[in-house]
DNA sequence: TGCTTCTACAACCATATAGTTATATACTGT
DNA sequence: ACAGTATATAACTATATGGTTGTAGAAGCA
């Protein structure tokens, strides 16, 4: 485990951490979109909309191509989500652990 | 997708998005360790391995258990590391592409 | 009862970055 | 060429947080 390969692989964490950053891909899911429709759909600014979309870009969580004045973004591939699931698999195990130690009172 | 899931979920990833708690959660793969140790193994400040630790603990990635004046912390399970996986996995496939990329130049 | 060691915590500083505002850039249509 | 629209970018502020230093608290031992 190199400084580098923790560095990068941080980064990518890091690219997660962030709700409206998630909130983004999950749009996404349902298929590519204008930057403006995730303006609309995430009620988010449209300057920062567009800086998120740069850094998920820079980090290849999505793909890009424009298409005259419009941009559309997709998904770079599914891995996105199997890391979501997984880690909603967590809270959702973290939550149940809660469940039993109430009930065992 | 409720912010408060949205939440959750990116906080869960942010605590993976620094390169000192990658580094930490790596030194326990081998094992239960204690602070002392762990400060030892990664060369960070013994506060602010505490902190780390203090973090990782509340979010549930590692576990803790008080004998004498020491505590030890381990993983509080294995899903860390498909985690960790998943995300080295993107890193290779990126890799790859750039090589391709390279190779048909 | 001290004395030592290990861990946690408080207070602080420095830095990274999320979000906003304003503007620049790129493209389309008239 | 000009006007309008979509996106990107620059500049800025506010905030969160990583790291450090110093100290407090807890446990063992003389």
């Amino acid at each position: 485990m190199t400084p580098d390969v923790l560095a990068l692989v941080s980064s990518r964490f890091r690219a997660l951490g962030v709700p409206a950053r998630l909130e983004i891909l999950n749009c996404l899911r349902a298929g590519e979109r204008t930057v403006s429709e995730l303006v609309e759909e995430t009620m988010l600014g449209q300057a920062n909309v567009s800086k998120h979309l740069q850094l998920l870009h820079a980090t290849n969580f999505v793909s890009r191509r424009k298409d005259g004045l419009f941009v559309y973004y997709a998904l770079a591939d599914e891995s996105v989500f199997l890391l979501c699931d997984l880690m909603c698999g967590r809270l959702v195990a973290e939550s149940e652990a809660r469940q039993r130690l109430l009930a065992a009172r």
